[in-house]
DNA sequence: GCAAAAGTGTTAGGAGTACACCCATGC
DNA sequence: GCATGGGTGTACTCCTAACACTTTTGC
């Protein structure tokens, strides 16, 4: 069917991905660097325009996998962004997901047909970005902190398990806030969230520690109180 | 702009809102019936497509008010359904909100340039609707029991003020289960989400009651556990 | 030996749950 | 008086928060 009337026409969807690291103890985001107008090079959220034969997730893989080369990510949609005029071009409206992935194990591709760069920024180091990309990422670092809750989401970073001590300086970084060692260590092993998976791990100068990893299919775990 | 490349081309955006209203102990949703194709003369939710000139709850309330003739209601984003084949006619998205109000309180159009009929529908008697509503409806559930449980969103119902046994019946009716009175009661009062206005109310054969009235600017206080 | 980090236990307070009794109203 | 429903208190349990000590490791 052939829109007609103005009202509608030219409506278009972004997919947005806000896509988390911790490096370092920092919590980083990927951006990258357009190569096309609008927004001719000015970094911005991985993400584009969906095309109509795809779904939404789908859409949004494709989107991320040409603009960075990253294939597996968990997604979680997190808002909905869709201000008349966020987009100078066009009628959009952005779908927005959160993921986490360890960037040490992947290969961030820093030119493709429409980006020229693609960098990890810690979060107070993030420059004025394209469309209402600023806005989307505030959000998204909102529920990612939520999400970290109640959701085994960090999964991702420890595909292979990861001490409680490790995993307990990942939930500091992103929550900014101390936690204590032996509270956490009980509420995550009270949780039956995850499980030793029997090994042992040595970093050097430090007391072997035993490797966990999180159960399959948990979902919605009060994980800590606000 | 004039999108020429078709994989984008056609797409547009509904905002749906699934209405709820507690009448005699009952949860209900409204519902409109469909004057025009397609699925004319079904079921579905109140909501349609968005205008370029308007912002998302801005077309939502424009939709709902030509639909059932509702003007005053408060709309919380609930989820995103994109499916690629969800309407048969274009590529649409749909945004969706819930909203809950007094069905006593309101007039609904039963007749409007678009619907030829609106009623109220106990949820465990919901036709097959339109497009992928059912759908819609059951997550716009999930989510309401959610948000009654950390919004204040059911002061709604209760412009004036409600007593506490009055409140608790619709906590059980949404929930789906039985709360102890004394609990309650504590609970709601410790929370420091409500105050007591002096007023009391006096229904035929029982005690006096106490009314209560929401604080205003409350957001995410968890009134119960799950 | 010493510093750094892993691992464990105990206790007090608060929130949640379960439960029993009294009071006001209309018939 | 009696049925119905409003209003209150108490004890038990469980979760959380605060906090101290021991062990392993590499230097």
């Amino acid at each position: 069917m052939e829109i007609k009337n103005p009202k509608y026409k030219n409506q278009g969807i972004h997919v947005m991905a806000s896509i988390f690291t911790v490096d370092k103890g920092i919590v980083k985001v990927l951006l990258i660097k357009r190569k096309n107008n609008p927004f001719k090079d000015m970094w911005a959220l991985t993400g584009g325009a969906l095309y109509n034969d795809e779904d939404l997730e789908e859409g949004l893989r494709r989107e991320i996998f040409e603009k960075t080369g990253i294939k597996d990510i968990d997604l979680r949609l997190c808002d909905v962004f869709g201000k008349k005029d966020r987009s100078p071009v066009m009628r959009m409206v952005a779908i927005s997901y959160i993921g986490i992935i360890d960037s040490n194990k992947v290969k961030i591709l820093t030119d493709t047909l429409k980006t020229s760069n693609a960098e990890w920024f810690a979060l107070d180091e993030i420059p004025s970005l394209a469309y209402d990309h600023n806005e989307i990422i505030d959000k998204s670092v909102k529920y990612l902190k939520e999400k970290i809750l109640n959701t085994d989401m960090l999964k991702a970073l420890y595909p292979n398990g990861f001490t409680i001590p490790e995993i307990q300086k990942i939930y500091e970084v992103i929550l900014e806030k101390e936690l204590d060692r032996r509270n956490f260590r009980k509420k995550l092993l009270n949780l039956n969230l995850i499980y030793a998976t029997g090994e042992e791990i040595n970093f050097v100068g430090r007391k072997k520690a035993k490797l966990y990893k999180f159960k399959e299919g948990i979902e919605n775990k009060d994980i800590f109180k606000k």
